[in-house]
DNA sequence: GCATTCATGTAAAAGGTTACATGATTGG
DNA sequence: CCAATCATGTAACCTTTTACATGAATGC
């Protein structure tokens, strides 16, 4: 139930809407966790039920603002210490490369050049993100950066990764 | 429907069984992407039944080995050519990482150095399969090759990111 | 003879995506 | 006034995991 936990995780820093939630999943946390807002709201809900978080007044439009509650951050350090994450990935780009050889060489070339291209240009908005945010000292953004450093690490390493593969096809083309 | 690919990819390598593809899902293959057994049985009966793959002779113990098609290849070919890979990841650890500053300094450091271990593990486990592996020069053999360095560099910038991230966490261990 | 490995499956539950649906507020 | 954005939800479907279940062959 990670998603409930990637929710907890981001109430403590404070409270927020199912939409600003989404939000986050599409760029900061998205980084390295996914949601829809088709999951996120009914999770919010149940999340309420169990006496995790508690809504807050209405805002406008209907704006629902969580907060965590005291039993919501006895959840979330139990989790933290007591879950060991799973480490199995998945990266469909390797899983593609894997079967290239069935493709003519050019073919395989120009998939690499273009996984190489999104990988460069993803590192280049993750980085222009880190530009712009404002890192005070708390320990929450000191977290926050160390995972962003990864992020940045491991977009870079799959950009370079990319590259030499496709320098690779190059130099070897035929059989 | 990417397990469907997945097994079309070796597949058109060599046949295979339920039991074979399964234990390379455990290892080489699960780099990349991973699937159980209680996956893998249904959807090769699926593809059969779709013409993708066909069923051999019974051997020992009902063991069923499955040949990939024309059509399945055809179907592998256009998996690659057409359908751009999801980029979403998920990193259960880099999500975990991100609300370590709710726990005290000793368990985030704690943390962080169970990981590192578990990575650069895994590294070298990767490392001496690499060394083990008779490397041909067919294409196949190339494709798995630069895959394989690809989860090489991977595994060992998240073992350097874990690294770093304790040396973070030790340096400024109060608020 | 017995433990291990080989070998294949089903069913229920959980997790996640896609499609559908609606309405309020803000800014130009 | 109108487009964009804010804001929340349901339902159907697909994917993945966990639990259950069984039996044959091999090696000691």
């Amino acid at each position: 139930m990670s998603l409930r936990h990637a929710l907890l995780g981001q109430l403590a820093g404070r409270p927020a809407s199912g939409y600003d939630l989404t939000k986050r999943f599409d760029y900061s946390t998205g980084l390295v966790w996914s949601a829809k807002h088709t999951q996120i709201y009914p999770e919010l809900l149940k999340m309420a039920e169990a006496g995790l978080v508690t809504q807050g007044a209405e805002g406008p439009r209907s704006r629902r603002e969580y907060t965590i509650t005291d039993a919501g951050m006895a959840e979330l350090r139990r989790w933290l210490l007591e879950k060991r994450p799973v480490h199995t990935t998945r990266n469909e780009t390797m899983l593609q490369a894997m079967s290239l050889w069935v493709l003519d060489p050019a073919d395989a070339l120009a998939y690499f050049e273009r996984e190489a291209g999104i990988y460069r240009a993803a590192l280049a908005r993750l980085q222009s993100y880190d530009d712009t945010q404002a890192w005070d000292g708390s320990a929450r953004d000191r977290f926050g950066r160390i995972v962003l450093k990864g992020g940045l690490r491991e977009l870079e390493g799959l950009a370079v990764w990319a590259e030499w593969a496709a320098e690779q096809v190059r130099e070897t083309p035929g059989e």
